[in-house]
Order: C-alpha cells, then sequence, then structure tokens
DNA sequence: CTAAGTGCAAAGATTTTGCCTCCTA
DNA sequence: TAGGAGGCAAAATCTTTGCACTTAG
C-alpha cells in the first residue's frame, strides 16, 4: 500500500470528503516524494487542476497535517510539507545546497532518541524526521556534480 | 566573555555600525536567553526604546544573521531567533504539546552527527538543529503541570 | 565629514477568513 | 439532501523596500 493510499484509507477512515481537490493533492506530494512549500504544491497541483485555489491548498494543508497523513517540516528558514510515512520511522537528510533529499536508515537516530526519552523523559519525534545539511557532492563540487536527488 | 560581548566584538570586527538599536536588540536577545521570534524581539526591545521600528528589527536580524552573531531556528512552525553559542552547538527539545522549549546540551547528537558525516559524507546542520516532541510534563500530566518553559 | 543606519510609509508576500455555491457521502 | 468543501475576494499578517533624515566612526 502506497503512502497515498494509506492516506485516503485514513481520511476515508475519519471521516474525511475526499474531493478531486484533495485527492490532486495528495497526488502532488507523492509524485513529488517529499519536502514541498505551499507555492510548490500549488503550482504543481495546478499542472493537472488548473483551478486549484491558495486557500484550498492552505486548508488542506491544515487539516492533512492535523489528521497525520502529512508531515511538516523545516527545511532551513522553508516550511515544508511529506506525506508522513506510514511504516512509521522514515528518515531523510536534505541538502540545503541542492535541495536533494535522501534517506537515511532508521536505526541511526534510535541510541539518540532512546537517551532523551531516558534522561529528560522527552520523547522525541522521530518517526518523520529530517535533517537539514549539505551533502557530499556538494561540499565537494569537483568530485560531482551537484544534481537534485528529490 | 558572555555571547552579547562576543556578539559586539564580532560585530566591531566586522565593521558593523554598534548603533542604539543594535545593542538594545542583542541585550534583548541576550536577556530573554533564547529563541524569539520578530515579534517577540520588537516588544521586548520596545520597553527600552519605543520607538523601535519593524523595519529595523527585520533589518538587525538579518544582518546578525549575516554576521554569524545569531542564528535562526525553527520552533516547530516559528521562526526564531537566539544568540549565537559561542560554544557551538546547543540544541531544543520543543513540547508539541505545550510548546514548551528545552536546552539539549551538545553532544547528544555528536555520534550521530560523525556517522552522518563518515558514512554519507552528509554534513547535518546540527547547529541549527530543534527537535520536537512530548515533554516528560505532558507526557504524564499527573506528575506535574505542563507549563511552559520560556 | 560621509557612508551606513534608522524611521516611516507604502508596497509585496504570505496566510486566513467570510460567504455563497457546489458536491460528496 | 444536508453539511462539508471549494472558489473567490477581501482582510489580516508578515516582511521587504524606497527615500529622506540622522548619526557612528
Amino acid at each position: 500500500m502506497t503512502r497515498r493510499d494509506q492516506a485516503i484509507a485514513t481520511l476515508r477512515g475519519k471521516g474525511c470528503r475526499l474531493t478531486p481537490q484533495r485527492l490532486i493533492i495528495l497526488s502532488t506530494l507523492s509524485e513529488a516524494d517529499g519536502h514541498m512549500d505551499v507555492s510548490a504544491v500549488l503550482r504543481r497541483s495546478r499542472k493537472s487542476y488548473p483551478y486549484m485555489d491558495t486557500a484550498t491548498v492552505y486548508r488542506t494543508l491544515h487539516l492533512f497535517k492535523s489528521m497525520g497523513v502529512v508531515t511538516e517540516v523545516a527545511m532551513g528558514d522553508r516550511r515544508c510539507f511529506e506525506l508522513t510515512d506510514p511504516q512509521g520511522k522514515h528518515h531523510h537528510m536534505v541538502c540545503r545546497v541542492c535541495g536533494g533529499a535522501f534517506d537515511l536508515s532508521p536505526g541511526y537516530l534510535d541510541a539518540f532518541g532512546a537517551k532523551l526519552v531516558g534522561e529528560f523523559g522527552f520523547t522525541p519525534d522521530l518517526d518523520n524526521f529530517t535533517i537539514t545539511g549539505v551533502c557530499a557532492a556538494c561540499a565537494h563540487p569537483r568530485r560531482g556534480a551537484g544534481r537534485k536527488a528529490t
């Protein structure tokens, strides 16, 4: 089951209407496979539905976030959204130079998360975690082009 | 040397003028000892200088950020500023229930960061790192009030 | 002195809201 | 069909910018 299908099931289960606009926004997020800001969601959604309205995108993303089907992540000084990974953990490293996103296997953060719980009683939201930084290609421009890996 | 003094030295070294407004904004950030958003900086700065202008705050914070004397951090869905810690990193845990922010000593993420660099060549932005989750008070409401920590 | 910085006001962005119409369930 | 959702436009915010005046160095 794809994340998009999972999201649809969740929305249906919570009694939300599955309007064409909502499905388009889900598809948009799904195709991009990651972090898009509001204007990017709007722009891309309009490719399949030119009348998509700004207010609809805002309302929909807020709804999705409150339903847990999308996650809002801070990318530097920008707020982005992405479909929540139903498997649970799914981490990304996002390069702030080229914008590329790289998957990070679960496990890398486990020790860290366990420490926070143990020492502070603070339970971090590690299920959908994104960290920004600079990828190898952008850090060493001569060794490879800084192309986008989405 | 306090962070504020450090900041002043840096600014002076880079040839920036030390206007009263800039000093007030530094003091404001310094007194609050932490993450304040633009409107909070403005509001508090006006206590010592009622004519402080919005544009000045924006311009000053941008300047300070570009000079490295303040760091912009994403606190949930809010962008905040704080004096850069000259010791280096200093992280936050933000409770998504009560909104409270807790400092996280450097070191907790070092092993994690080193792994990313070593295994993927990805250099994470740990200076600017905030993790959301649920704090002890909110996770165990009976044991303590969910009060706000800055 | 004089270039940098501020204040003010206006322009631009971004995000939210009201209200009426439309459509999903 | 009835209440939720979308469209549209206006409003509320948030942020940036132009320009004349002030001031730190």
